[in-house]
DNA sequence: GTCTATACGACGATAGAC
DNA sequence: GTCTATCGTCGTATAGAC
């Protein structure tokens, strides 16, 4: 059972992660959040010593999901069966997370300002990793020749942009949410010119 | 001859959009823009009325050179050059105008609350009238039948990702500053996987 | 643990001398 | 057209009652 504390911790960093993902940080006010989540601003100060420290908190809450997908990249061994599951996984990402991947995108196009040296540093191992990863399938001659990093930087960007950008997205396809069809049609699309991109054969999906 | 007004106006809108840049609108302070340009802070106030309406000419400012790769859509008849003039323009684009890139990125993922209807509706023709253009080379058989909003997507986020994420490219390469190479490996793996999947043959350079 | 009322600092904006 | 000095507001943060 979950004490009151650990609720209430919650339903702010829950909250907060919504507004910031919604204004960013120094547009956010406290107050804002708050009433958002249906208490007093100074309940907020109770559990959360500044903002920037809610903040951090947000950001700590949302790495770990953004990274879940990577695994994809180690469990699957054939390199087109793991690139389609990882791109899947990204694009749900970008649907089940899109809050979490907007504040994420805020901290990075910044420079990062607020993230503390761990993330950075675990962020960068895990992008090296998944990199080593897709070189060592170029080595054994298993995908074409592609430079790793920039195949890595096409995939982040365009399943991102459906989260980070969908303002823009909903624009121009008219939508007034974005809808599974979507997603899919995306999915597919990304999938489509990766495969093609590195020469390998699709998986049944 | 510029008069002094114009000369001062410039050099506020360029200062202006490179602090809007890093930091984003909300954390700026009119008096960084001020120092940064070397002039007093009231005298950003003598030749905008407001912080926002300043924040609005750079916007207004940026527009332009960010929709100047639209063009080669148009100009080249064949699919696979005007696709590949595209993808470098865009590349060109986050290499020249990072910062205009950045400041447009931070006003869409926030849902473009600053935007003038006027830019949004010349920024949903712009997309619209590209669109039909890659839909009509789908209908001539001239190109793979890809979905074309998606394409634009795709190639969108992964060339402004070497403007608006220069940070994490930076990072993750271990670079301190982008170079030339850098850029045209983006370039070209991102042209290769795009003319692969759009099954159409590249052109010479 | 919850909430009201308030202190305090920072920043946008302006008045007015030069 | 330039600049100093200052005002007013807004928002973070806290004191202190319940």
């Amino acid at each position: 059972m979950p004490t009151i504390r650990e609720r209430n911790k919650r339903l702010i960093i829950k909250t907060a992660c919504q507004v910031f993902a919604d204004k960013g940080f120094a547009a956010t006010k406290t107050s804002e959040i708050a009433d958002k989540a249906g208490l007093p601003k100074a309940n907020i100060y109770y559990y959360f010593k500044s903002k920037e420290a809610l903040y951090r908190a947000v950001l700590d809450s949302v790495i770990e999901p953004l990274l879940q997908a990577n695994s994809h990249i180690y469990e699957q061994d054939e390199p087109a069966r793991a690139l389609q599951d990882y791109i899947r996984a990204k694009i749900r990402i970008s649907r089940e997370h899109a809050d979490a991947s907007k504040v994420f995108a805020n901290e990075i196009m910044h420079g990062a300002p607020h993230l503390s040296p761990q993330h950075r540093e675990q962020l960068k191992a895990e992008a090296n990793a998944s990199v080593a990863r897709i070189q060592g399938w170029v080595d054994d001659g298993r995908m074409a020749p592609v430079d790793p990093q920039h195949l890595m930087f096409v995939i982040w960007a365009s399943t991102q942009t459906y989260a980070d950008f969908d303002w823009q997205i909903m624009q121009i396809t008219g939508r007034k949410k974005l809808a599974a069809q979507d997603y899919d049609a995306a999915a597919k699309l990304i999938t489509d010119m990766v495969l093609k991109g590195c020469e390998v054969v699709p998986c049944e999906a």
